[in-house]
RNA sequence: GGGCAGUUGCUAGAGUGGACAAUUAGGCCUGACUGUAAAUCAGGUGCGCAAGCUUCGGUGGUUCGAAUCCGCCACUGCCCA
């Protein structure tokens, strides 16, 4: 875990490697469904479950029903806005399937005898709905100070904007979680982001001072790109695991196109590729090359989240639009492209080109289609587009699928039916 | 509950009756250079071909004219209880 750069701080280094060398470590992360997916900024965690699963141990993917309700502060200027009961559920069901690529929830599939401890699933709804508040504040509570929580910088932050209470109080409720796992699962180990380590401290103290518990506590560092970026973010828009959200294209894209700086880094975390092998993918003489194990990245780890099949098809969708002819009737047949269709009855001569631009998502309105058009930014089949109040009609000239494309890397294939 | 301050475009943050679709910075987009990288440089960045239209928390007013003034409502911060 260390020589992979999963490791930014541990409470107890040398108490965690005794008890791993001692057989199978119960241990947990949570993920809040805030979202409808996970996104790419969520794979650290799960490749450490994923990772930790390969050596043996068992795995507690942990879903937030209950504390996604509270709110996590942590690093927000802002109050996260109230999430309802359904939204949480269906949210967390569309989680709870992402894991399954990940993780093993039979057991026995990456070591035999023994077999490594199948994963498991738990929501903490289950036991935070039905939490007592006059019980849970006399024995849970008394456990935290209040002064050591106002200096954590977290909250200091917040306290510059405001801080609810119901906010204020998610350290306790996440400590809570690591406490009930404790008692029930015998998970002795919380991992999480360098930004959760106040929270993942308060429950390995909340385990010793409630019940004289030893528990771990493990963060990694939180990702960001060599830009600064925060990982599995494009403009702002998140690279989600869900292939209705972000195709397995669009994903591998976000992978090639990472920094130079980060490949290595990258390989290591989010691939379970040897250190010899993503040794030899960087040892390259000529920077150019790096491109070469950009592509390995991109490509493991699509496989990891979208299967083998979707890898294929978009690393080959990809060497296609990226590297010969800008345009070859292959790609035009290409299904893996991002693509678009018009129904033929649309295409009259009021469809002009800065309409199918926008149509096809390449455009966020006419205006803006022109002016990327006049700063040479548009194209169909390589034809820059000149005069975006063009019938899209006439420059089709017959021909049912085409490409558009924006700039160098968007590209949208048209098809008209 | 009381007193004070605030709410502007993706974000930060100017603007305090007409010249404001709104200074500036970051972000983002496009072009050039490249290696589907970074850095750099140039342009763009509410909708509309245009006339023009819709924006400055919500709502109602004052005014020839409001992001700017007034009333009410909502939310937030600070101070007092």
């Amino acid at each position: 875990m260390m020589r992979r750069g999963f490791v930014q701080d541990v409470t107890d280094e040398a108490g965690l490697r005794a008890a791993f060398a001692a057989g199978p470590v119960t241990f947990y992360q949570g993920f809040d469904p805030t979202g409808a997916s996970l996104h790419a900024g969520h794979l650290v965690g799960i490749m450490m479950l994923a990772t930790l699963q390969r050596f043996g141990h068992r795995p507690i993917a942990l879903g937030g029903g209950g504390t996604a309700m509270v709110g996590d502060p942590t690093g927000k200027t802002s109050t996260r806005t109230v999430l309802s009961l359904e939204e949480i559920d269906a949210n967390l069901d569309g989680i709870l399937t992402q894991f399954r690529r990940h993780l093993d929830f039979a057991g026995g599939a990456f070591t035999q005898a023994p077999d490594n401890p199948a994963a498991v699933l738990i929501n903490n709804a289950d036991w935070l709905l039905d939490l007592k508040y006059i019980p849970f504040l006399r024995d849970i509570g008394r456990h935290f100070s209040v002064n050591e929580m106002l200096a954590a910088e977290t909250y200091r932050n917040r306290l510059e904007h405001g801080l609810n209470f119901v906010e204020f109080n998610y350290r306790l409720v996440q400590s809570y979680d690591f406490l009930h796992l404790f008692r029930t699962e015998g998970c002795i180990l919380q991992l999480g982001g360098s930004d959760q380590w106040g929270n993942i401290t308060g429950g390995v103290e909340l385990v010793r001072k409630a019940d004289r518990g030893k528990a771990f506590g493990l963060s990694c560092p939180l990702l960001t790109t060599a830009t600064g970026e925060k990982m599995g973010k494009t403009a702002g828009n998140s690279v989600w695991l869900d292939p209705g959200l972000t195709s397995p294209f669009d994903y591998y894209q976000y992978w090639v196109n990472c920094d130079d700086r980060d490949v290595e880094r990258l390989l290591r975390i989010y691939t379970f590729l040897p250190d010899d092998r993503i040794a030899d993918l960087v040892a390259v003489s000529d920077p150019a090359a790096l491109r070469a194990a950009k592509q390995t990245l991109a490509y493991e780890v699509t496989v990891l989240t979208h299967g083998t099949g979707a890898a294929t098809a978009a690393r080959s969708a990809a060497q296609a639009l990226f590297s010969g002819p800008r345009t070859s009737s292959a790609m035009l047949e290409d299904p893996n492209l991002p693509t678009v269709t018009i129904p033929a009855g649309e295409v009259t001569t009021d469809l002009s080109l800065a309409d199918a631009f926008v149509r096809a998502g390449l455009a966020s309105s006419r205006g803006d289609a022109r002016r990327t058009a006049q700063q040479g930014g548009l194209s169909i089949d390589d034809q820059r587009v000149e005069d975006v109040d063009h019938p899209l009609g006439e420059v089709l000239a017959g021909r049912t699928t085409v490409l558009f494309r924006s700039g160098k890397k968007r590209f949208m294939r048209v098809v008209i039916e």
